[in-house]
DNA sequence: ATGGGATTCACCTATTTGTGTGATGCGAAA
DNA sequence: TTTCGCATCACACAAATAGGTGAATCCCAT
């Protein structure tokens, strides 16, 4: 039988590092190769055909989902089991939708990764438990309520502390129409108040809190 | 010259074999042993008495900050380096506060980290470049001003979206009292509203918001 | 012991927030 | 085409928030 191979992918080099030491000392994992950032990343996996693709999310240059998007784009029919520190609904639910086969957080265990890998070569999915209760409450729960652009706008701003009389000057529009959003942004992220609304938006990762 | 002996703590066993492996590799280097958790920390660093400890701060069972008072309360006189994922103020202040001679990110290169290493054996500090920028603005700038148990309460409740007449039940005072509470927040964390100390309460770890 | 912070509370006032209802235009989907 | 969501705005009202002053108690440290 021959030995799966991985292509790792992550921008820290401990991590990076860390990931290799393991796969090696298993014999049924053969390196493919190794990538810093997101071109570096897709370039790889077209080079190298690995069967399976470690891929972290945040990455420099190009990010995790952008990185599967491409490959596949180009012809890659590489799997990619996705291997974060994050575990934001947004982010999972974009990797998943990118057509990511697994997803782990990073303190998974040796043996839970590898059996992710295993898993996911077989064509199953590889969903850390937290993370697939999480994609099955989504799918039971919520139709899906998505803010729109413009709300995200808003939401942004109140994360950003400001009051809705700003929000409408920063935005050119009445505060009037800054509350109707606010309004709408309320019920569909089900709170009751800003406050509220700024810990969902940020433990969702709905807005981007890099400041 | 004997070489440095180095005992790594990471509850990630990603990463834990990461650092390991990155170690094993230079001559310099000799490993003094690794735990997983807190407890296991303290025992290792007492056992084997290490030049370095490469502490991460989350932990289970025990925090990296009490592995460090523990384990100098009970006569260790190795040296610490904190290197974790997180960059918040408050874990930075902490970590310093317990003693920690040196501190990086997750993200810093092999070669960063070994010179950090070497740096902390020699007594010096190590301290990465972003976070010694906002050790010393803060040097300069805030009186570090700290907030009160009483505040942190009610800085906590409001970051799970509760109102002040709520907080003022949940913790059996009057809606006064809290008001109080959070204007004393609002002066010591510099912001003007509720949305903005929830920001800030998150951003810089002030509140535990694993809920 | 005197001062200062923490904690508690009251009263007052201005502003902000949140929620209704209603209305318009616009573009996309059914 | 007709409906539906989005975005825009108005008006009005209730509730919550924010800021100020003042004051009592308690405990800790200078």
């Amino acid at each position: 039988m021959t030995s799966i191979r991985v292509l790792v992918v992550d921008d820290h080099p401990v991590v990076r590092h860390g990931l290799l030491a393991l796969l090696r000392y298993e014999p049924e994992f053969e390196i493919a190769g190794d990538a810093a950032d997101g071109e570096e990343a897709v370039a790889a996996v077209l080079e190298h055909k690995p069967d399976v693709v470690l891929l972290d999310l945040r990455l420099p240059r190009l990010s995790g989902v952008d990185v599967m998007i491409q490959a596949r784009a180009k012809g890659s029919t590489s799997r990619f089991l996705v291997l974060t520190t994050y575990d934001s609904d947004d982010d999972i639910t974009r990797a998943l939708a990118a057509g990511a086969k697994g997803y782990l957080l990073k303190d998974a265990t040796s043996h839970e990764l590898m059996q992710a890998i295993r898993e996911v070569v077989r064509g199953n999915a590889a969903l850390e438990p937290s993370v697939a209760a999480r994609v099955l409450a989504r799918m039971h729960e919520s139709p899906a309520d998505e803010l729109s652009a413009r709300e995200i706008d808003v939401l942004q701003r109140m994360v950003r502390g400001e009051s809705n009389r700003a929000i409408a000057v920063t935005l050119h529009v009445s505060e009037n129409t800054v509350k109707t959003h606010v309004s709408h942004i309320f019920a569909k992220l089900a709170v009751q108040s800003r406050a509220e609304a700024v810990v969902v938006a940020l433990r969702r990762g709905l807005v981007t809190h890099i400041d």
